[in-house]
DNA sequence: AAAATTAATGATATTGATTATCGATTTTTT
DNA sequence: AAAAAATCGATAATCAATATCATTAATTTT
């Protein structure tokens, strides 16, 4: 593990209020891809008088403070993420819905290969890979 | 050029009305990316009676039909094209919205590889790059 | 071919996620 | 301590997309 969210806030001179100290503890231990109102849920159990105004205001600010990364993969509403230096790339279970991260240097090279041949600098990129699980026994 | 939207509606079975087959026209024309409001304004044009909720109705068919695709970029409403035999992804120019279409083939494999190590079979992937136009003058 | 049934359309209401507003509360600055 | 600024909770507004429903068009049955 790395820097926890509080202190990234710190480091970056965000702000905290009590609310916000709460939701960066909740997505700092979170091991997923909460969305909004998961996170409600989860920071609701601990203060049950927060509002889900501020947990949208929150996510956005972090985000914007390169602290949360945002993720609209197919079809659902946007979950969130700690942004840790180490960047992956997510594969779907499109069953379960389960989310498996994965690096791939080769890919990261390629893609920016291909934005330097149509003359660009890559600044960003989505990959998200959908499978369905391999039937295991033969 | 390959089978215009109203042959493969034919092919697929889909029953086409004069609504669905402007709707087709103007999308086998179309050579960019339209979002829903964009192609209700190009088919209003020729048919001004025509309902938003039919241009609504008529891209999610033709995308459960498999003749049209929707793309989810950052943050934007859903855009829709043509689906055609050669899949691509696509380079969006984060400074004009101007979109660039790819395909790289190492790229492709190396997914179903990444899937395969995951026990995953790949049934589908969104792969968009961002990117800033270089300074070709120096 | 007329009647009955089914499908599609246009207008509009509803939904669901997110953002905006606004008065109250808390924090920071004078 | 008073004034100013920031944040909060509650809730209204927005926006894209879907659902509803009465009307119109197409298809099937008699
Ligand atoms: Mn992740
Ligand atoms: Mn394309
Ligand atoms: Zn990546
Ligand atoms: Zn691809």
């Amino acid at each position: 593990m790395t820097d926890t969210i509080e202190q990234k806030c710190l480091l970056k001179g965000v702000k905290l209020t009590d609310q916000r100290r709460l939701i960066a503890k909740v997505m700092s231990e979170a091991s997923d891809h909460p969305d909004v109102d998961e996170l409600y849920k989860r920071v609701s159990k601990i203060d049950p008088k927060i509002s889900i105004a501020t947990v949208y205001r929150t996510v956005k600010l972090f985000e914007e403070s390169g602290i949360l990364t945002k993720h609209e993969f197919k079809g659902g509403k946007a979950r969130y993420e700690e942004l840790n230096e180490g960047h992956h790339d997510h594969l779907i279970d499109v069953k379960s819905g389960e989310i498996i991260e994965f690096v791939d240097e080769e890919i990261e090279e390629l893609q920016k290969k291909v934005a330097e041949k149509h003359g660009y600098t890559l600044v960003d990129h989505k990959l998200e890979l959908y499978g369905v699980k391999k039937n295991l026994n033969k």
